[in-house]
DNA sequence: TTCTAGATAGGAAAGATTATCATTGACAAG
DNA sequence: CTTGTCAATGATAATCTTTCCTATCTAGAA
C-alpha cells in the first residue's frame, strides 16, 4: 500500500494543492466511512487551526464533481461516500450509525419517458448493538 | 366517494378536532399529490388566516404518526406522502417534479442483524417534459 | 522574484425545522 | 347550558445546515 501524492493528483485534476486540500484527501481517503463537512472541518482544524467550514464544504464538493466521492443525502444531512460503487445506505435510528449495503436491484426502475442519473436506497432501521442495547 | 367526516376520525384518533386539523385533512387527502409543509399552510391560510407554519407541521407530524400519511424526505425538504405503500420517488433534478415509481425489489436487503422499518427508494434524472425542452 | 487567477476565511444570509410559552378553545363533566 | 381543564394554536426565537459574498492571501507559472 503505497502512499498517495496528493499534490500531484490534485494538480492533475486542475486543483491548486493547497494546504487544506492536500490535508482533506489524506483524511478522507485514510478512511473507508462516510464524512460529512462537519466531521471534515474537524479533522482538518487539528493541523490547520483557523480553517473554515466553508473550506470543507467546497473540497467536498469538489472532490465530488472529480468523481472521487459520491454525495449522498440522509435525513437532512449530506455526506460524502469514499465508496462510488452504487449501493445503498442502512441508517440506525438510535444511534445514527450508518452503514452500507449492496443494493437489491439496481436499475430496473420503470420510469418511461424518465432519464435517471442516480438512484438513492436509504435503509432505517435499529442496527444490531442497538437492539441488544 | 361519501365525504368523509373528519371530525369523527380526528377525535377517534385521539385528537381534537380543530378547524385547522379538519381543513387540514380535508385539503391532504383531496389531493393524491405529495404536500410540503409549506404547501399545506398555503392551503390552510386561504380559510383560516393566521394560521401557523407551525401548526401545518404538528398536524402533518401527526397524521403521519396515525398511519395516514408517509414521510419522505427529498433533499433538504420533507414531504408527506397520502401515498402510504412501499415505493418510490422520481425527482427530477430541473424543475423539481415529484413522481412515485414502484419499488423494484422492495425488501431483499441483506442487512444481517439489522431491524429495517423503512426502505426509502429516491432516483433522481430529468422528467420528460424537463428532457423535450 | 513577480504576477495573477484561483482559494481561503469570515461573516452574513437563506431556508427548513424545532423549541418555548402564553393564550385560546374543544369537549367532557356537571 | 355552564364551567373547568388540558391540549392546541400562534408568535417568536433558536437551531442547524448550506450557500453567498468579498476582501485578502497564496500556489504556481512566467
Amino acid at each position: 500500500m503505497q502512499a498517495v501524492d496528493w499534490r500531484k493528483r490534485l494538480q492533475e485534476a486542475g486543483l491548486r494543492a493547497t494546504p487544506q486540500r492536500v490535508l482533506a484527501a489524506e483524511l478522507v481517503f485514510a478512511r473507508t466511512q462516510h464524512v460529512t463537512p462537519q466531521q471534515l472541518h474537524a479533522g482538518l482544524a487539528e493541523r490547520l487551526p483557523g480553517v473554515s467550514l466553508n473550506t470543507a464544504y467546497q473540497i467536498l464538493q469538489q472532490f465530488a464533481e472529480l468523481g472521487w466521492l459520491a454525495r449522498i443525502t440522509l435525513g437532512t444531512r449530506t455526506w460524502f461516500d469514499v465508496n462510488t460503487h452504487p449501493h445503498g445506505h442502512l441508517v440506525c435510528t438510535s444511534c445514527g450509525a450508518i452503514e452500507d449495503v449492496a443494493m437489491p436491484e439496481p436499475r430496473r426502475l420503470s420510469a418511461p419517458g424518465w432519464e435517471i442519473t442516480k438512484v438513492e436506497v436509504v435503509a432505517q432501521g435499529r442496527c444490531p448493538r442497538c437492539r441488544r442495547a
